[in-house]
DNA sequence: GTCAAATATTTTACAGGTGTAATACCTGTT
DNA sequence: AACAGGTATTACACCTGTAAAATATTTGAC
């Protein structure tokens, strides 16, 4: 079993304070770093199309739902802030990723819906991004995933119920 | 068992695209969205002492190997760019929460410690922070925690060895 | 019914943080 | 002395969020 840089940072705090409960380092610690390192891994095929991980996050959203988004709908969906949705559109609707449609009734509100090669395009990435993703996870063996998967899920229902219902 | 938005996502991609394989999001999707809710959320109590979480990881640093380190050190132990760093120890220093000294024998390095008000906000906001995390995770019992923790170590260990080794 | 106020949706303006690349500076080697 | 390499900073461009503005709808009083 060798260790992992979390470890040997929760190491030099109880070598420098050792009355110090660490424990939540060993899971969120490990959390963001694993974030950390995925992200800029991940970036790298994207970045070969020319994209952004959340310009990408936008696509995937809308195409995943099957159908047109609003641009509110948008930014819950991936979690950003409207202005950022705003200008990630416009970038991808001069690249004809995207098409936006005004709202009759409404006309407050705008419809985004891929382009043909906006779609043509997630389905491209997207099984190189999972194939990627599963290299990576390869080194753990499938009931450790599984095991994994699941404790992940509890602490993610958590801390949605605790901080992700009514955002932004 | 209730549903974490990852699952929801999925669910979407299966009845768009039946025949992906989105074992990876099970694991890798709700990594990035919790540490996602984190950074949100962790951002509070150091938002109330005016600092930023990058500017907290860069204090912690220096608090935790306890030795002055040098920006470059900084840099790699905080996992972000030079530029980066020397822009926050600016911030930093005319907070006065850090201070600098130049290398004697080799006048491009510099060292930087932490001031007495520096190290005392680190020791009194790290609690809190802990504080925090563990009321976050006590809705995961105890072996359950335990078993998260090691298999997240695990998979820590796959990225740092794919790709967190010789960075930046 | 009509108009004003409140609400909703999106965009724009601005400020702040980050990374890449270029620059400045320094050391040690030949 | 020139040069190769290391360290830190500066310059620049980009992305993001907050707050304000622009536009449109709905509500409620009269």
């Amino acid at each position: 079993m060798t260790d992992d840089i979390v470890a040997s940072v929760v190491r030099q705090w109880q070598a420098v304070n050792p009355g110090l409960d660490t424990g939540p380092m060993e899971i969120i610690g490990r959390i963001n770093r694993c974030a950390a390192l995925l992200q800029q891994a991940e970036d790298a095929p994207l970045r070969a199309a020319g994209l952004t991980r959340a310009e990408f996050d936008l696509l995937g959203a809308v195409r995943r739902t099957d159908r047109e988004l609003t641009p509110g709908e948008l930014a819950r969906e991936t979690f950003s802030s409207g202005a950022a949705v705003t200008k990630r559109l416009r970038v991808l609707k001069d690249r004809a990723l995207v098409e936006r449609r005004g709202d009759d009734r409404d006309r407050r509100v705008a419809h985004v819906r891929l382009t043909d090669e906006g779609r043509a395009l997630v389905d491209r990435l997207l099984p190189e991004q999972l194939a990627y993703e599963r290299s990576v996870l390869a080194g753990l063996d499938r009931p450790g995933r599984d095991e994994l998967a699941s404790r992940l899920s509890e602490l993610l229902v958590q801390l949605e119920g605790r901080l992700g219902g009514a955002r932004r």
